[in-house]
DNA sequence: GATCCACAGGAAATTAAGGGTC
DNA sequence: GACCCTTAATTTCCTGTGGATC
């Protein structure tokens, strides 16, 4: 039996790994942002003229998860708003708001008036789109002394979602015109670097009138961030260098981000704690890795709707199933078609449908999806589950609507099979 | 070289829901 | 209560694909 007591007598005994970890956390802004020198003066020279009362140019920022484009706008953000309070100038309002919640172009204006007056709310649906345009203007001119930044994170979402979201930024970028008072500048950010190819030529004109890029950090760099922030996160003794450039290199490895990187650090650093060990060794940093990973699934697996739950479980239960099988489309939606049957409530998908959510659960990584042509035998996709069929169970076996359903034999792969170049498939239609 | 298959995936249409105004 | 607006989810329709087979 686990001795509770002991367990937290010795907690309070050991030694304490961290001395502040919120450090670790990337909403942190530290008060010196390495290797961003150039982003930061490029973006401090086209703001500056905020300090003189004029307009700045419009703002688009490039650059991969973890490059530090958040934290660049921000630590700029403060230094900004320190220089107005200190030459007695009305500071700038900011409004930022992320596009991957705030997903499309009503509300985004909606947000963004919500945020500048909330006693008098834009609701959620409702109002014609012209009309939340006019309250927005009529909210800036009356709550902005100044400038508006408006920040729009994730712009690369927004746009790919809604045609009519071109529209939006479009007007949204010559607001200004309509104000008598204030003056919007509008910051986007955005993870693909060729999201401009996207774009509205007529929005990209308006609104892409300065560009600067982040690139990805290198391994040292990497280091040089995690070092900086170790030294203040943890107490003296509980990591070694050798700690930080191993969290660096793992998180090159993918892409350079930092927040990945500072993420490994901090999980490593609380495996260590809560195993009451002195210091973070390499074996928790491997941990960290693997319950940041499992964790990211779980998360993904648990918070996905009924329905492609049970397209999952079907692909599950022929994996489980299977004797060399390959899975494709077809076969998964009659197996879809199987299990739907099954579950009280439950409408039934088209096949259109059901291949849009076999693309969505491939691009979430969790399975392998890859369109072969059987020639004469037709094109389809080849599917293959990433993750091991415990942990696939484990994920989903806490919604109790599924519960009796990961012991079910797909009927449909008792029919018959074909073989394809010596392997063995089951048979198309 | 033409045909065929089993989809893939784009685009438009439909439906339902949440909210508003008159 | 009728009607309008926006949005999300889904269906329907359609064209495209690519390699085996004829």
């Amino acid at each position: 039996m686990f001795d509770i007591e002991n367990y937290f007598e010795n907690f309070v005994k050991t030694n304490k790994i961290f001395e502040e970890r919120n450090i670790l956390r990337p909403e942190f802004v530290p008060k010196i942002l390495p290797h961003r020198d150039i982003q930061i003066r490029k973006i401090a020279e086209i703001v500056a003229c905020t300090l003189k009362n004029s307009k700045p140019s419009n703002i688009f920022l490039f650059g991969k998860t973890g490059t530090g484009k958040t934290a660049v706008i921000n630590y700029v953000k403060d230094h900004l708003n320190n220089q107005c309070r200190n030459s007695d100038i009305h500071e700038p309002k900011w409004v930022s708001l992320n596009c991957q919640q705030v997903n499309t172009g009503y509300r985004v204006l909606a947000r963004i008036c919500n945020d500048l007056d909330p006693d008098d709310p834009v609701p959620i649906a409702g109002w014609p789109i012209d009309v939340v345009f006019d309250k927005l203007i009529e909210k800036l001119d009356t709550f902005v002394h100044g400038i508006c930044f408006i920040i729009l994170d994730e712009i690369d979402i927004l746009v790919k979602k809604m045609a009519k979201s071109h529209d939006i930024l479009y007007n949204l970028a010559r607001i200004n015109s309509r104000l008598k008072h204030a003056k919007v500048n509008i910051i986007g950010i955005s993870n693909v670097l060729n999201f401009k190819n996207a774009l509205d030529p007529r929005v990209l004109s308006s609104l892409g009138e300065e560009e600067i890029v982040f690139p990805a950090y290198n391994a040292n760099e990497l280091k040089e961030i995690l070092n900086q922030r170790a030294n203040s996160a943890f107490q003296n003794g509980a990591l070694t260098l050798e700690i930080i450039s191993l969290c660096a290199a793992l998180a090159a490895k993918e892409h350079g981000d930092a927040r990945k990187a500072l993420d490994l650090l901090r999980k490593a650093g609380e495996l260590a704690e809560r195993r009451q060990s002195p210091n973070i060794t390499p074996d928790f940093v491997y941990f960290a890795q693997d319950d940041i990973e499992k964790d990211k699934m779980k998360e993904y697996c648990e918070s996905l709707p009924l329905q492609n739950k049970t397209i999952l479980l079907s692909i599950y239960s022929m994996q489980k199933y299977r004797s060399g099988n390959a899975i494709i489309t077809g076969d998964v939606y009659t197996c879809y078609l199987e299990l739907q049957k099954q579950i009280p409530g439950l409408n039934k998908l088209s096949q259109r449908r059901v291949s849009e959510i076999i693309r969505e659960l491939d691009l979430s990584g969790i399975l392998n999806a890859q369109i072969k042509s059987n020639g004469r035998y037709g094109r389809t996709k080849f599917i293959n589950l990433n993750i091991p069929l415990e942990n696939l169970n484990t994920f989903l076996i806490n919604d109790n609507r599924l519960n009796d359903l990961f012991d079910y034999r797909p009927r449909c792969i008792e029919s018959n099979t074909t073989c394809f170049k010596g392997q063995k498939y089951i048979k198309l239609g």
